[in-house]
DNA sequence: CAGTCAACTCGAACACTGTGCGAGTGGTTC
DNA sequence: GAACCACTCGCACAGTGTTCGAGTTGACTG
């Protein structure tokens, strides 16, 4: 049940030496993300791991002690694709934008991650050098101490609240049939018979015609728009204090 | 691969006559959320489930379909816990409030769902009383058409972002020792070989002092600022437009 | 050159998992 | 009594993560 943070993947060098050994640390984590990419966590099983690397499945556990800790990994270096800019380069506002948006796309290129980030925290070497970017990025903006924490969190919170909803919609679009308009006429007795029961929901929905529109352009519009109404709420705190 | 939306849970009735045969959906949706609550996902399965309820395994599949259809009632279960104010009993800004503070804490009361909410939109019953219930509170605010699902979509992002990075923290802190303060010292190796790396993250954290300082009360301070920025950003946009 | 040790690979085995299938049970309706 | 339906469930299958202990290699030491 309990794990001291000694035994944690970040402070065990990868085992491996001058020599190439025919497997390394590296190496499993490119191909355990290529099948991730691919397939989705379902899809990854060590054993399936070990044959597309051509060596057996328990290889594999001299260079990882478990398949979570092969995930942490992985999340790790999703983190490693995401860019904050220098300060100095833009504003903040821009700056934080590259990150939110970043950060955004970073997620919805490994969907997989999502369902992760809840399960342990980020604390690989690519997440600390996150850190350390953002912390350069809103200290000169004015935020210090704690607002500086919550600052960051509200960008992450907002990065990642989106991501998820917009996976989900993924996933349920690639597993049904292939059209959009298909899914909508699935949907359609569903929809109707609650339509009775939420008339506010209803109206809303018909008003805005929303399953005729570009989802994916509603997407990016409605995560634009919050990343904007937080961008002002933020800068609004730094005018007035 | 492909699965139609009209063999959905939500367009299928539950299979149970009057007469009360010992095994319902409900009854098992309970049980389940049971297991799920107090061991997490990975307590839970089917044979654990049917020993739970007396019963044999594969008697569950008579009631549902399969596991993910299980998770997927499960998750709008919860939903089902959030409550959103009617409009005219507060302001816009405390209904939201309200609305987004019990999103988080339902996620917190059941971290399970925070994994699941990224592989299946919520598309249930529960689910689709929040959004009548989210249109009744942003309309008379003054969000129509894609703003009020922009608006929806903020919130809801605030809420699952920041449940998930705290749900982490939470089962770190659960997974290793006891002590906030153990941990602190397990990671100290780590943090200080870093703290090279990373000059100004370290700064920051050895200015506010993080690690000696209440966690629990952090995050709430934390997600109650996002909230207030983020509600700021809402209003600037409705006074200005 | 022989010997030793560490780094590394891997097959077998264990205790599990979700789920399809077909047989079985009990009550209600002709 | 017969037929039907709602429901339960044991068996079996193909897979999972992981442990263990034996095996292989290559480099360094005596």
């Amino acid at each position: 049940m309990t794990s001291k943070f000694a035994d944690s993947v970040w402070l065990r060098p990868p085992r491996t030496r001058n020599g190439q050994p025919t497997l390394s640390r590296e190496q499993i984590l490119r191909a355990a993300m290529e099948i991730l990419d691919a397939e989705g966590p379902a899809g990854l099983s060590m054993r399936r791991l070990g044959t597309k690397l051509g060596s057996g499945a328990t290889s594999l556990y001299w260079h990882v002690a478990n398949k979570d800790e092969l995930l942490e990994l992985a999340v790790d270096e999703v983190m490693g694709e995401i860019y904050v800019p220098e300060p100095g380069d833009t504003s903040w506002r821009v700056g934080v934008s590259v990150w939110a948006n970043g950060m955004r796309s970073a997620l919805l290129r490994h969907p997989w991650v999502i369902g992760l980030l809840g399960t342990h925290p980020t604390l690989g070497p690519n997440a600390m050098r996150l850190g350390e970017r953002i912390v350069l990025l809103l200290t000169p903006a004015g935020f210090t101490g704690m607002a500086l924490s919550h600052a960051s969190s509200l960008v992450n919170a907002h990065a990642i609240g989106a991501a998820t909803t917009e996976a989900a919609a993924n996933t349920a679009i690639k597993r049904s049939g292939v059209e959009m308009a298909d899914l909508a006429d699935q949907m359609r007795p569903y929809v109707e018979r609650l339509a009775a029961e939420h008339p506010a929901y209803d109206k809303w929905r018909q008003d805005v015609d929303i399953l005729n529109r570009d989802q994916q352009q509603l997407l990016d519009e409605g995560f634009a728009f919050g990343l904007e109404r937080l961008l002002d709420g933020l800068e609004l705190w730094l005018t007035k204090s």
